[in-house]
This record gives C-alpha cells, sequence and structure tokens, in this order.
RNA sequence: GGUCCCUUCGUCUAUCGGUUAGGACAUGUGGUUUUCAUCCAUAAAAGAGGGGUUCGAUUCCCCUAGGGACCGCCA
C-alpha cells in the first residue's frame, strides 16, 4: 500500500458538526482513499475555554454514522503543546520569531490610531528589533513585511497577496501557550501532512502557516481550500437556519448516505452524475472537480435525494435505521405496533422523504386518537360507515378478502365512487385524510382492530 | 476601510473557443391513481454589465457591479 498521501481533518470541538466541516471531512477522506493515502483526525482543542469533550465524541460519533472513519486514532493537539512551544522557541533562536512586550493597551492605542487615520491596522512590529525587557510578553512571527507571496492552491489556482497586510502574527501567548497558527504548522508537520485539504476560511492562515515551514525549513504541503457553504440567503449558515449542523439532519431523518451524496455534490461535480455509491464516490471524486464559487444548501434537493435513497433501499436496513431513529429522536413505539409496521413497512416508506415521514405515515398505528365525527362525517358518510362496519362484523381476523367484497358490494349497491367510500373510512381508521389506500390501512392495522376502532363510533 | 477570492436557469451544476447552452432539484400544465404521494409526459427557466483579443466568445484578458472570506494573545 501506498502511503505517500496524507491529509487530515482538525475540527475544533466547540459545538456540534457543522455541515461545512463534514463536507470538508468528507473531501479529505474520500481524497484520501482515493489515492491509497491516509485520512487523519486532528481534534483541535487548545482553546480550553470553549473545547468541551462531549463535543469531541459527538464530532467523531457523526463521523463515524456518515462512515467517515480516520485511518488512526484521533489525535489531540493538546497533548503536543510542548512541541509547539519547543517550535515557537527555535524560531526565537533562528531569528524567525521575537518577543513582544506590547501591552493590551498600547496595542489598543495603536488601533485606535489607525481608526483616527482610517488606515488598516497591522501590528506596528515596534518590538521586533527592541531589546528585550522584562514582564509578560508575547512571542510573534517575524512575517515578510514587503513583496508579494503567491500560494499554488489546488482548487482556487495561483492567489498573490501582498506581504504588507499580514502582520507579525502571536505565535505564543502571554501564558506561553501556542496560538492556531504555530500549533497548526507544527502538527501539520509532525503527522507528515501532504495535502491541507480544509475551508476557503483559512486562506490567508496559509500565508501566515507557510512562513513558519519555510523558517522551519520543513516540507511545505500542497493546498486546496473548498469553497464555503451558504444558506439559502447566500448568508453564513447559522445555528438558527436549523441547518447548519449535521445533527439537525439526523433529527428531520436524513440517512448518512444521501447526505453524504448531497454534500458530495455541493461543489463537486462530475458530468451528470447526481448519485454517487461509496465505493463509486471514492472512485471518482478529484480535486479538480470543486468548483471555485460558494455553494447555497438547498434542504429541497437534500429531501429529493433522501427520498430516492429511502425508496432504493435494502428494506431491513432501512428499517433498522428507522428503529434507531426512533430510538434517538421520538417516543417509543410499543413493540406489537412496531411489528405491524415491519410488515408493512413498504407501505410507509412508500410515500416518505424522510425517517421522520415513515414515522409519522404510521403513526396511525401506534397512535390512534378518536376523531370528531360529528364534524367531519356526514350523515350519508355515516350511514355508509355503520353499514360497513356492521358487516365485516361477522368476519373473521385472516379475511381480508371478504373486506374487499363487502366494499365492493356497498359501493355497488349504493351506487357511488370508491372515494365516497374510502375517504370517510380513512378518517374513522386514521385520523387522517392522508394515509395509505383502504386495504392497506386494514392489512396494516388488522381486522381485529379495524373493528375495534369502527365500534367506536357505530 | 484594507487584502484576497468568487459570478451559467430560483438552487446544485455540465460545457475545458464553434452546442438548438445539457442534466438534476424545485415550479407550471396534462395523464395514471382508492385520498395524499408516487409514477409518466410536457412546459417555462441561465451565461451580472461594459469593453477588448479572435473569423468566432459562456469559455481568454481588463474595467464596473454584486456577493463572500480574512484582517484576535478563537480555531
Amino acid at each position: 500500500m501506498n502511503n505517500s498521501i496524507i491529509v487530515r481533518f482538525a475540527p475544533s470541538p466547540t459545538g456540534p458538526l457543522h455541515i461545512g466541516g463534514a463536507r470538508t471531512a468528507l473531501f479529505n477522506w474520500l481524497f484520501a482513499k482515493k489515492n491509497n493515502g491516509l485520512c487523519l483526525l486532528r481534534i483541535e482543542d487548545t482553546d480550553k475555554e470553549r473545547s468541551k469533550k462531549e463535543y469531541e465524541n459527538q464530532i467523531i460519533e457523526t463521523l463515524n454514522w456518515l462512515e467517515i472513519n480516520p485511518d488512526k486514532e484521533p489525535f489531540k493537539q493538546s497533548l503536543n503543546i510542548n512541541k509547539h512551544v519547543e517550535v515557537a522557541n527555535k524560531l526565537i533562536s533562528n531569528g524567525n520569531a521575537y518577543k513582544c512586550f506590547c501591552t493590551h493597551e498600547e496595542l489598543e492605542k495603536e488601533k485606535e490610531l489607525c481608526r483616527k487615520k482610517n488606515l488598516p491596522y497591522v501590528y506596528s512590529r515596534k518590538c521586533r528589533d527592541k531589546e528585550e525587557s522584562s514582564g509578560i510578553f508575547v512571542v510573534r512571527f517575524k512575517s515578510k513585511a514587503t513583496g508579494i507571496s503567491q500560494l499554488d492552491d489546488l482548487v482556487q489556482g495561483k492567489i498573490q497577496i501582498l506581504n504588507s497586510t499580514i502582520e507579525d502574527f502571536v505565535i505564543l501567548r502571554g501564558d506561553a501557550t501556542p496560538t492556531y497558527q504555530l500549533s497548526a504548522s507544527v502538527d501539520d508537520h509532525l503527522m507528515n501532512i501532504t495535502h491541507v485539504i480544509r475551508g476557503d476560511d483559512h486562506k490567508i492562515n496559509t500565508f501566515k502557516q507557510v512562513q513558519i515551514f519555510e523558517a522551519m525549513g520543513w516540507h511545505i504541503p500542497k493546498y486546496a481550500h473548498i469553497p464555503l457553504i451558504h444558506s439559502r440567503e447566500g448568508k453564513k449558515l447559522s445555528k438558527r437556519d436549523g441547518t447548519a449542523t449535521v445533527e439537525d439532519y439526523q433529527k428531520i431523518g436524513i440517512l448518512s448516505e444521501s447526505l453524504r451524496n448531497y454534500l458530495l455534490r455541493l461543489g463537486w461535480s462530475y458530468k451528470d452524475k447526481e448519485i454517487f455509491s461509496l465505493e463509486e464516490s471514492i472512485q471518482l471524486f478529484n480535486l479538480e472537480g470543486i468548483g471555485k464559487s460558494p455553494s447555497k444548501l438547498d434542504i429541497d434537493r437534500i429531501l429529493s435525494l433522501n427520498e430516492t435513497y429511502i425508496k432504493n433501499f435494502n428494506e431491513l436496513k432501512l428499517f433498522s435505521y428507522f428503529t434507531k431513529y426512533i430510538n434517538d429522536f421520538k417516543n417509543k413505539i410499543d413493540e406489537d405496533s412496531l411489528n405491524k409496521i415491519k410488515i408493512n413497512f413498504g407501505v410507509f416508506k412508500n410515500k416518505a422523504k424522510t425517517l421522520e415521514d415513515i414515522y409519522n405515515n404510521c403513526k396511525f398505528v401506534f397512535d390512534y386518537k378518536k376523531i370528531d365525527i360529528e364534524n367531519l362525517i356526514n350523515k350519508d358518510e355515516k350511514n355508509l360507515m355503520s353499514l360497513f362496519a356492521e358487516k365485516i362484523s361477522q368476519i373473521q381476523y385472516n379475511e381480508h378478502d371478504k373486506i374487499k367484497q363487502v366494499i365492493e358490494v356497498i359501493i355497488d349497491e349504493k351506487k357511488i365512487k370508491y372515494k365516497d367510500f374510502g375517504q370517510p373510512l380513512r378518517l374513522i381508521l386514521t385520523g387522517t385524510k392522508f394515509a395509505p389506500s383502504i386495504n392497506e390501512i386494514i392489512v396494516c392495522l388488522g381486522i381485529v382492530e379495524t373493528k375495534k376502532r369502527l365500534s367506536l363510533y357505530f
């Protein structure tokens, strides 16, 4: 096996897995699998305030749900802090970084001044060549002050930037802990990362991190910055949209297969192909197919894709997804009902876009409420129903065919359309107008239950 | 404000200088149907604007407009 390619997905455990993060993870994983490489998971937990163990677990579980499994145990960044600090010291000793004794107040003043003059702010670099003094200090990297840097991005192409716009960024805080720019660079090096595939929001950071690599004489990985995902309105996805995290989609009963397929096709394409199995994704994925512009999330497309998956899914497997879904997000269904649902699962999954739809479709089996018959059903219909109730009273529990016959006789005798009979009966039996066909309802419920429900009214 | 990036139907996208600009979702219409849905058929729908380059530009270049990202001792 050729392990020459190593990528990583590096979320910070400060919240549940973001939908954009899931896509980044997917692209990394696919790229690694396609190239017989390794995909690693690095938990960037150096922000002690905001990092939570529960989120770390949740992210790992969610990735697992999406079947995006890292090739090694998750790597926790906080465990490597000593090494990051070592590098910072090395950078000081080789003249690429320096101690900065400026206080917050001083920096505030600098910023204030710039604001007044309407100038863009970058740190003045005034500690750069100053004698060391005493007190609390941060360590800053000596960033290039003039000229232009270029990044050959695998997705975005050539990106040039004015070096003067990047300040001497902090690599070690006042409490001697490393910042993101340092930790990420050091870990990418230590983990032998060959390709950094991450969100577009990190693009400018790359110019900082590459400089650390250069100063340390390390081999620089290749970078691919993928465009961000926006909300329908074209804005940044916020928690309020209810569509920002993977969990939001789990809640409404989206299958991991369809979410993964959707994410794959969002910002990436292969000809006109829409449906990709996991194997096909691995086989066909490439960085060249990633578009340059940000894309908007389209819930209708997710739903439609999910519907397609539900239709074509192995029924037994789908049922096991369904029971897990109920278990995680809904009230428990009694065993007898669950069994009825299982036997007639095809009926319920038929009209469903989501697992939640399936749940709602079969709700009448386990959660029946008596309807307001006076207002919902007129007198003629009531007579029909009562006639029907009477005629089936002698029918045995397994004689479904006889019920069919009874119905046919009634509509024939009364010279009515099937619809005129079916709709009130559907309402009585299920409590709703939108339910399966009459036969399916009766089969699902069983004749005993059917009679029982009718007997509530007649 | 500065730096950088992006721009094909409403949405995701195909096209890698010559196409009736294709597909999918959503939408409209018609049909099938035992409600609803499915399903089938069909329609409408796009190259932001302006300059170049070229025999020819959606495609290459420039400008404008619009959108986005970043500008922390967060990651």
